[in-house]
DNA sequence: GCAGAGCGGAACGATCCGTTCCACTGTTAT
DNA sequence: ATAACAGTGGAACGGATCGTTCCGCTCTGC
């Protein structure tokens, strides 16, 4: 008998399958961030592991996608909660952005909508994202350091912008974001004229959560 | 010998055809603007005709979607160089920029890249546009009006943050990527500090040309 | 009228992909 | 020791998609 007490440190197989879990997820996350009509048996093999062990962990493709867009929400959530914090109220809303585009939430939450069916706890984790955000721009924009014709819906404009900036090496994506990012937030620094057309209207990204049909 | 003189305003089954020859075209164009993996089908359906039709004009898709790419490369040269007339230094940078986005040149260029194999014109006519963006920027640069760690491969990634801009109405897809220009372009005016990181070198993003294996 | 250009759309063949299934392996409980 | 089984790899299946071909039809130009 290998394990006498339940100790907390699995070994053998339950250890693998253990380890399984992270690789698959981080594997899937890398597969659906590059392409995400990517297959699922590509997730596989960049995990490393057969198809069998990613069906056994989601009940289908839709699944995963489900779980990796939720997860790729609460580090979006994170990301504005640590960003909050911190105190210049200028630099709170500009590293919020910056979080954001390291972490390339972008492409895990707004590019796999519409490829499943959101749980109702998605719908609140995304109303408290729009929350978040909103306080964030509000909070730059009444402290004066943000051109004021700024609205919440032009920073998911913003996000896609940056996330749209892709080279096939993950760091210097990195690189160019930033620098793209840069660009736009000195365009956001208090300016004159205001920005041109209609702003963006609460609700007008809606369709993208809409499944295909 | 059909036609005795070489008539111009052509009638009957012959018009019918080069009626077909522009409806074709722009409904390609509007076809892969939304979605370059679009089937070849749906441009037939699209257009209102039949699959032979588009047989008949082009040897296969990456026939078609190479003649697109060139029609998208030539409306980008088109675009530098009415905007080079420009006598004020910034507005014909910005006024090029403006044009390209709006004519939504980069979505055929770029993101129809690598779906079929150049021709050598192609290659000719990418360096001009190269060269011709380039002295845009070289222009407004010297002027001291455009942020002097700007570099030519920037352009390309402001470009691509705009063409990733979408909604399902084009003409508020436009609005909006002006609006996202606007910022960009209020971030490019003189400012401190320097852009982050080092930029884009050039050669960087040729791969994007190469077909994918 | 007749030859054939131009055309519509069904049909074909090749992929591709999600999912299922089964044999196998090492582990756990008896 | 050994039975039961969770965990796994990967072949195989069925459905869908899409590029391309092909056949029959129409209508024009001679």
């Amino acid at each position: 008998m290998p394990n006498p007490t339940d100790t907390p440190p699995l070994a053998g197989r339950r250890a693998q399958a253990a380890r399984n879990d992270a690789v698959i997820l981080e594997a899937a996350r890398a597969v659906f961030l590059a392409d995400p009509k990517a297959p699922i048996a590509a997730v596989a093999e960049r995990a490393g592991v057969g198809i069998s062990a990613l069906y056994r962990r989601y009940a289908g493709k839709e699944d995963l996608l489900r779980k990796l867009c939720h997860d790729g929400l609460r580090r979006f959530i994170e990301a504005a909660e640590e960003a909050a914090g911190d105190p210049d109220d200028w630099s709170a809303f500009a590293g919020f952005l910056e979080r954001v585009v390291d972490a390339d939430v972008h492409s895990l939450t707004v590019h796999l909508a519409g490829t499943f069916t959101p749980t109702p706890e998605m719908g609140r984790d995304a109303a408290r994202a729009n929350e978040l955000t909103a306080a964030l721009v509000a909070r730059a924009r009444d402290a004066g350091r943000l051109r004021p014709d700024l609205v919440l819906q032009d920073v998911g404009l913003l996000l896609e912008g940056c996330a749209a900036i892709r080279v096939p090496d993950p760091e210097r994506t990195r690189q160019l974001r930033r620098r793209h990012l840069a660009v736009l937030l000195a365009g956001l620094r208090v300016t004159d004229p205001p920005l041109p057309g209609p702003p963006p209207a609460a609700g007008e990204f809606d369709w993208r959560w809409r499944r295909a049909e």
